[in-house]
DNA sequence: TGCCTTTTTGCAACACTCTTGCATTTGTTA
DNA sequence: TAACAAATGCAAGAGTGTTGCAAAAAGGCA
């Protein structure tokens, strides 16, 4: 976990957010996971340890933690910022069978597609890399 | 255009599928175009020209155009795969305001972020990089 | 050309994800 | 405890994408 949940409580009420049962079930549920967890599996998850919290409140939660960079989300699904890595560089491998999507730390020395294969078992098919700010046009209007 | 439309309506006749005005009109479309298009903006463009194209039918399109390589997508929308570029791998810049999304060659040698600044006036925030195949799971019981 | 077959299309319905407004509940502070 | 602010659940709705089915269009062939 990037922060403890004291950092985080404090986080949340200097912005005048509270730290809710809802709040740290989601942080529990985020914090050991190896993998991303989309908003109806964190739902279902909340369920199995008898919290039903509604799918807009998650949103809402998960919109407030993501502020804190406390948490990071890709392809609609959601993790917990590791401590070491950089806030906004994240890397996955994404199986387009399943959909697990799995982090990765990349060593630029080598090939990719053999590390790839190698270490992940993973057959390599397309790349899609994003680079996401602001276009000239948007920050001009600004 | 990648290939010439004779081109594609060969490939399309040879899996028995037809070059209707549809499809003409969606590759006339894409095909000069700088940037990505949503099915909501092909829609309306085709409109534009007399065609009234359910967006049913336009999913229906993209996805054989796709499945050929003279299209791609990213993020929900469309666009031509260059002559030149690798098929599999495509970058773009995507603005957090208004959602434009601009391709991207890279040079490797120099600061992306730099370049990015210098000459496409765009401000960094952060990366987003996913490899997209089969994971050890799914090659694995397939 | 006209007929037959196959593909394509439009339409309607639906699933899924995410957002928003509003009334109620909960938490915080004085 | 009282008063206020934030969080929540619920319902409704927007947006995107899929699917089944009947009608329309296109291609092949006599």
């Amino acid at each position: 976990m990037r922060e403890t949940l004291n950092q985080i409580t404090q986080d949340f009420n200097s912005r005048g957010w509270r730290m809710t049962t809802g709040v740290k079930g989601i942080l529990k549920i985020l914090k050991d996971a190896r993998h991303l967890f989309s908003v109806h599996e964190i739902k279902n998850k909340m369920l199995f340890t008898g919290n039903n919290l509604d799918s807009s409140t998650i949103y809402r939660i998960l919109e407030k933690l993501e502020q804190l960079k406390v948490i990071h989300e890709f392809d609609g699904r959601w993790k917990m910022c590791a401590n070491q890595e950089n806030k906004d560089e994240h890397h996955f491998l994404i199986c387009e069978k399943c959909g697990q999507a799995d982090e990765l730390f990349l060593d630029y020395k080598n090939s990719i597609s053999d590390q790839l294969a190698k270490e992940k078992n993973f057959l390599l098919k397309h790349v899609h890399l994003g680079f996401y700010g602001t276009c000239a046009n948007c920050h001009r209007k600004k």
